[in-house]
DNA sequence: GCGAATTTTGCACTGATGCAATATTGCACG
DNA sequence: CGTGCAATATTGCATCAGTGCAAAATTCGC
């Protein structure tokens, strides 16, 4: 149980992940999500179609795999903000800081393009937000110093997630990372300010 | 294609599907809902199992099966405010409007308590209120006067769904359909207040 | 090479869906 | 009344998604 197994261990298993996200994204495209199956998938990878449920829990899943790094690094980087900071402030700071490692992540735009072309997608993403929010809840509500099951830090998490939902959806990727955040700048400016009426 | 058939057909798949509904609560609440599988339901209702996926989604679906009638009212009720009223306003008294015919369902208090005690039924409910924001988004575009692809009546209607989820995961069903009323009313303050950290 | 750890795989089973066949019900007409 | 037609509900069947479990294969450290 020595944390990180050899070297050559952890190569080959990211290399068999990025393998399947490859044919995901590739037969995806091609051929549209619902015309693509599993076996399809795995066939592309040379594995055998368990090992697909090893790495992805869910069919889709694999088109949307930096969540879980992502997730990871939105959490730190809310729990390194100073505590000074009002919540939805400490958020919003968070999630711009966590901004540029969405934007290295590889082949952003040929996913969006997906989420774009078939809505089926999209109950997909929400379940994924809604994990992060998960995670969100509990380091607000010791930010904030109040019980885990407060309405507070349940309703700031799930706010901060419909901001980058919304933004995430109306987002036109040929606007690249930039029109991403100021989308998102535009919606917790909404939150910010009790989501009242634009003055457009 | 006379809209309605005869009142006999009708009654016959009202029992049909309430008589699924019944049994998928007893057993769930008896077995919990990973150990009951659809088969069971259905024997359980004397019908076969393809009959079931016919009135329901999903396993769990037949436990927020009001969701189908509720979602509508409220979209009715939201459109039926003046629209004199600002967006969150009319939102609220929207959900005010239509917690009454919540409470009239029955056994709301069961139901309830299956979500507290088995957390792999809240994925559920997220999709449940997603499906929800999609009607709202349409609803608020038109009368905003928007794009329904814009930003403003997507987190509109996402920060609406939040405020339910966040006021129903929080809820006792022992406080009662006045707790969860005090408790939307809560979210929505916050909401309204720019989500800034409470006095308390 | 050997033993231990870990990854991959096969298998059985449940959930979910489309499609086509079947059964049931309502209704009109003789 | 009852008989046949049309509409609709139910069912079986094939298939795919997803998961737990245990056997098999692979790799690591020695």
């Amino acid at each position: 149980m020595q944390g990180a197994t050899t070297g050559h261990r952890e190569r080959k298993k990211a290399e068999t992940r990025e393998a399947l996200r490859a044919a995901a994204i590739r037969l995806f495209l091609e051929h549209g999500p619902s015309a693509v199956t599993v076996n399809d998938i795995c066939e592309a990878a040379r594995v055998s179609a368990r090992t697909f449920f090893n790495y992805f829990e869910s069919k889709e899943a694999a088109l949307f795999a930096w969540d879980q790094r992502l997730s990871d690094e939105l959490a730190s980087k809310l729990a390194a903000r100073p505590s000074y900071e009002p919540p939805l402030t400490a958020l919003r700071r968070a999630m711009d800081d966590t901004l540029p490692s969405f934007a290295a992540q590889t082949g952003w735009h040929a996913r969006k393009k997906l989420f774009s072309a078939s809505p089926e997608l999209r109950t997909k993403i929400v379940n994924a937000v809604f994990r992060v929010e998960a995670m969100l809840v509990d380091i607000l509500a010791d930010r904030i110093g109040c019980p885990a099951g407060s309405l507070y830090p349940q309703l700031l998490a799930a706010a901060t997630g419909s901001a980058f939902r919304a933004a995430f959806i109306t987002w036109k990727p040929e606007t690249g990372i930039k029109g991403l955040q100021a989308l998102i700048d535009q919606a917790f400016d909404h939150l910010a300010a009790g989501l009242s009426a634009p003055a457009s």
